[in-house]
RNA sequence: UGGGAUGUAGCCAAGCGGUAAGGCACCAGACUUUGACUCUGGCAUUUCGUAGGUUCGAAUCCUGCCAUCCCAGCCA
């Protein structure tokens, strides 16, 4: 016994490393193997670096994936650090946030919370040995001037007049510029590197400014700060980071990457390597076009459930797993791609099928009565929770004479392969009854439907009828008298075309917002037992999709709900095909 | 007319000289007390951007061409 559980154990240990060995490979991943191989590294060790500039969104989550999912898989550790070194754009609001996703995505950065502001002195140290060694040097170009002595793609530039100057001028004119004595703009550091490499990061680029700002960490010590270019690798140096893994377009950063590690004498020498960035249809990824769409109030904010944000997406009702399942899906590679939202909705569809209860509510209501009922009885089902898992059993549903239908499942007039209720149909209704519908009730005025009449067959409780007929449709239902109100908002993709980042098909991105990606509907009819749900959770609502209590406007006297995705619906294309034809 | 990168199905993506994995989407069917889920089958063999070459053999190697993306912030 004790031998079969130890063999048991030893099986499924054998088969998570197996497992670990068959996580798909990518290319980042093969690189890291290299290297572990020939002894360039001994282990592995990845950073996380969002500058606190603005939200995060599911790019940022695939980066997140690969660095952390990296470390994990070669048992190596992955820093959270902060590449603040703009403090012009950058806030702590965005710290917190920042840090926030990061936990609910359910990745771990231990006690190695980093920010680039930590290396200021030592970054400062750096630039002074650059300058010492005659690789870096103050200069007075204005801004413009820098622009036109850096040439162009096709031209080489040319040398600034303060590229030679002495180290000792040097020396102390980056300390007065770091003591404050000069404007903002006056003048910068610049590595001395090549002004007629083709590649214009090597163009003698600026590694310190003049701002006098205060930092959100370090206030007002500094008032010059470090560029990306510069602090980026020796950050990564600092930390002791293997590889340093970013998206493609720092691809031709990398020569310059390098050329610091090598020209400073760092304690460690990192690694870059470059992926594709993350895009998906019917959806922007760019922090300007996100944070346009907030400031315009074209959605609620950074938290809409529209927006592609982690935080929209929480409030959506998306879980981690789905969106970690999703990144698992597409992969890690250098060709610039733009991935179907149908494969996300398809992987929150697989995690809630599984997760999530069921439960009836109807959108819009349309009165059913069963003439042949008991005015006074009320009954209670058993329905249950979730036909995934039947060891959660059932919950009591109750249901009386008159019940709420939802208006698209009854037609005066049917079209063919329509299988719910109709004139002289009989549908079940689900976990009760069949019914067949008698008659209705029509608004001469509005020629809208108020009201189905039908009758029950009492042998059919429970759904199951003895004499073994069978019905095509089965439908849901709330008992009139039991069901309670609640707003249900219904949200749809926030833009009509796959690409409204194609500014030559579709012009400028807004105007292809799709106007109907909120759609808010208010009386809905709910079954009882969602009465007590919990702002966040999640229920499929049979036979309509997947809801979220929202967690910023839902009370307990008014739930709000929000849709996370419609339920696939076979019966929407054979009906839109009908049309069609 | 500079440099860097990338082209495998509608969308992702394996493939690493031995004869095109997988997923999503789509189509057809089975099952179904959710038109969901699940299951079965189909979906690149004048084919791997394209034209040549090397080879017994090429998506894989070589050469040319084409297309697309990125780079001229004191942003990251």
């Amino acid at each position: 016994m004790e031998d079969d559980i130890k063999k048991a154990q030893a099986n499924e240990e054998t088969n998570k490393s197996e497992e670990l060995k068959q996580t798909p490979k990518n290319f980042i991943f093969e690189e890291i193997e290299k290297d572990l191989a020939s002894g360039r590294y001994t282990h592995v060790h990845t950073r996380f670096p969002p500058e606190p500039n603005g939200y995060l969104h599911i790019g940022h989550a695939k980066a997140m994936y690969i660095d952390f999912g990296a470390a994990e898989k070669y048992n190596g550790v992955c820093n959270l650090r902060f590449d603040d070194t703009n403090p012009v754009k950058e806030d702590v609001e965005y710290v917190e946030s920042i840090k926030n996703d990061v936990r609910w995505l359910g990745f771990d950065w231990e006690d190695r919370l980093y920010f680039a502001s930590d290396y200021f002195d030592q970054l400062y140290e750096y630039a002074i040995e650059l300058i010492k060694a005659g690789k870096a040097y103050v200069c007075d170009l204005s801004q413009d001037e820098i622009r036109e002595y850096r040439g162009t793609l096709t031209e080489p530039g040319k040398e600034s007049p303060y590229r030679n100057r002495s180290v000792e001028e040097n020396l102390d004119l980056f300390e007065r510029m770091k003591n404050g004595e000069f404007e903002e703009g006056s003048r910068v550091l610049r590595a001395k590197i090549d002004m007629s490499s083709p590649n214009l990061n090597m163009r003698d680029p600026v590694i310190y400014r003049i701002l006098k700002k205060e930092h959100h960490r370090t206030g007002n010590k500094w008032c010059i700060y470090p560029m990306y270019d510069f602090q980026h690798p020796l950050s990564d140096a600092i930390e002791g980071i293997t590889h340093s893994l970013c998206s493609l377009e720092y691809e031709d950063h990398r020569p310059l990457y390098e050329w610091f590690i090598n020209n400073v004498s760092v304690p460690h020498k990192p690694r870059q390597i470059e992926f594709a960035r993350l895009n998906m249809t019917y959806t922007v990824m760019s922090k300007r076009k996100l944070n346009e769409l907030v400031q315009n109030k074209y959605v609620s904010g950074w938290d809409d459930p529209r927006m592609p944000t982690l935080s929209g997406l929480r409030r959506r009702g998306y879980t981690p797993e789905a969106i970690k399942d999703f990144l698992e899906r597409i992969g890690v590679a250098k060709t610039e791609s733009t991935v179907d939202i149908a494969l996300l909705e398809h992987c929150i569809r697989e995690d809630l099928n599984k997760k999530a209860p069921r439960a009836m509510a109807v959108l819009r209501p349309l009165k059913l009565v069963i003439d042949n009922y008991p005015e006074d009885l009320t009954e209670e089902f058993d329905i249950e929770i979730n036909p995934e898992q039947p060891e959660l059993g059932t919950r009591k549903v109750p249901f009386s004479r008159v019940l709420y239908i939802e208006r698209d499942d009854f037609m005066e007039n049917p079209p063919k392969k329509y299988y719910r209720l109709a004139p002289g149909r009989e549908v079940r209704l689900k976990g009760a009854y069949f019914v067949t519908c008698t008659g209705f009730v029509k608004d001469e005025n509005t020629g809208e439907i108020t009201e189905v009449h039908c009758t029950y067959d009492p042998a059919s409780r429970g759904g199951n009828s003895p004499d073994g007929r069978n019905v095509k449709g089965t439908i849901h239902w709330v008992s009139a008298k039991h069901a309670f109100e609640a707003e249900v908002r219904l949200y749809d993709r926030l833009f009509l075309v796959p690409n409204p980042d194609d500014e030559k098909e579709n012009g400028d991105y807004k105007s292809c917002l799709n106007p109907n990606s909120l759609q808010v509907l208010k009386g809905c009819k709910l079954e009882p037992a969602l009465k007590d749900a919990e702002p966040g959770s999640r229920y499929q609502f049979l036979r309509l999709g997947y809801f979220c209590v929202d967690t910023v406007d839902s009370t307990k006297d008014c739930l709000v709900f929000n849709r996370i995705v419609p339920l696939k619906d076979t019966w929407a294309k054979i009906a839109a095909k009908e049309t069609t034809t």
